[in-house]
DNA sequence: TCTGGGGTCCTAGGACCC
DNA sequence: TCTGGGGTCCTAGGACCC
């Protein structure tokens, strides 16, 4: 194998472990809210620990004990284990983990990449002069992060950030440091299974298994045409993950590159009255708005979608004549998009997603526009400063007061970072 | 007995234009 | 009376990620 100096690009992929788990576990010590340590009990967090509804987002090492799986309802994991415990999720927390790491791993690479609210690619190319070793400097991040932060990760290293992140899935947890190199693909990519490929899911992985395909290295080793024929370009794109081929730059903050802002919300009873998915809806308006409007940004697109009781969805969306970044914009096209989409059947879930994002720096204001769009607008951006300062909920609009609605619904954290799905 | 919430990207089909 | 080919834009739906 190359010695590490002549390698011409060195990537690391560090990985929380159970990192929700992890995160809430640490601040529930740290608070004296418990004395428990959750990552040693059977213990998920996810879902409404109260109604016991909802589905299982990190497990505990005990917990994967009892066969409870990641995306499993909470039903299903109280069966296999009656006296698991459960933790609501409380994103504002995750955030402020993944900041509190973010800042200790810039100090080993200016470029970094936030994947995800616990992964992070860190190019470590050059870095060797000043630092030493890849090895042991990925010891050193994952020992400083265990002792200064209290949770483990897995770091992965490579020549590119697909094979550095499937090292530090893939090949063992949780604490670990892995390389996986290009001339180790055969012997410790090629024999995993297919699903453990990243970007191949629960809908490509049957196909796959339909052409005989089961591990990486059969995917790897059939003709890229045959795999093209069946799979179009997403084929393509997975074969050459398979074969190690992947070369994107470690991009910095990938939430300067957003595409759009959308929020969903789960209705807990099935709704059947229109009044209470119009509640729904200027909530989630709201919360977009504000959203858009932090960013700087406009839409000129706005779709709806709709889940009905069977799961199934229907989507509409349009596209503005000009754009817009007022809640009460969002609101009644969203409002116009449900009524012409609804068939009256119960609801399960209604989600509102903005997209065509533009900077709002020169808005363009049109004969067609609203009379007093320009007070509407600086409307929101004065409850938008209070809600800040005083609370989400410190003003609510009238049609909610009566409702048990939150007068904004949906993620409302500041600069949370964008997964990108292709790396 | 049920299935979160935030995203991105791709594809297919229809409308429209030259 | 019959109707090409290429391009773009828009919409709906599906697949994937954490």
């Amino acid at each position: 194998m190359k010695h590490w100096s002549e390698r011409e690009k060195i990537i690391f992929h560090i990985d929380c472990n159970s990192a929700y788990l992890s995160w809430e576990s640490i601040y529930r010590l740290s608070k004296g809210i418990t004395t428990i340590d959750y990552r040693t009990v059977p213990a998920i967090v996810g879902g409404d620990p109260k109604t016991r509804r909802g589905i299982v987002l990190t497990k505990s090492i005990p917990a994967k004990k009892y066969g409870i799986q990641t995306g499993e309802t909470l039903h299903k994991a109280l069966q296999k284990c009656p006296h698991l415990v459960i933790l609501k999720p409380n994103y504002g927390l995750y955030m402020m983990c993944s900041n509190a790491m973010m800042e200790i791993l810039e100090e080993y690479s200016p470029k970094i990449q936030r994947f995800s609210v616990d992964e992070v690619f860190l190019d470590f190319t050059g870095m060797t002069d000043l630092l030493g070793d890849p090895i042991t400097v990925a010891n050193k991040i994952r020992e400083r992060i265990n002792d200064e932060l209290g949770f483990t990760v897995n770091i992965g290293i490579s020549s590119n950030k697909l094979l550095a992140k499937m090292a530090s899935d893939n090949l063992g947890k949780p604490n670990k440091t892995h390389e996986l190199w290009p001339e180790q693909i055969e012997e410790k990519f090629w024999p995993l299974p297919i699903e453990d490929l990243f970007m191949v899911g629960r809908a490509t992985a049957p196909k796959l298994h339909k052409l005989g395909i089961r591990t990486i290295g059969q995917l790897a080793q059939t003709d890229i045409n045959h795999i093209k024929y069946t799979l179009k370009s997403h084929g393509v794109m997975i074969w050459q993950y398979a074969n190690g081929i992947e070369d994107s730059t470690v991009r910095k903050s990938n939430y300067v590159t957003m595409k759009g802002v959308g929020n969903g919300t789960t209705i807990a009873y099935d709704i059947d009255r229109i009044k209470e998915a119009y509640y729904y809806l200027l909530s989630l308006s709201e919360s977009i708005g504000m959203r858009l409007r932090a960013s700087g940004n406009m839409c000129s697109v706005v779709s709806i979608s709709i889940r009905y009781s069977d799961m199934s969805n229907k989507q509409h969306q349009r596209k503005l004549f000009t754009p817009t970044d007022t809640t009460d914009n969002i609101y009644r096209i969203a409002l116009e998009l449900f009524d012409a989409t609804w068939s009256g059947e119960p609801l399960r879930q209604l989600r509102i997603r903005t997209s065509g994002l533009v900077p709002n720096t020169h808005r363009q204001t049109t004969l067609f526009d609203r009379v007093n769009s320009e007070k509407v607008r600086n409307l929101d951006f004065v409850v938008d400063d209070i809600r800040k300062r005083f609370g989400k909920n410190s003003i609510i609009r009238g049609t909610l007061v009566d409702t048990e609605l939150s007068a904004v619904t949906g993620g409302v954290v500041d600069e949370y970072p964008m997964m990108t799905s292709l790396i």
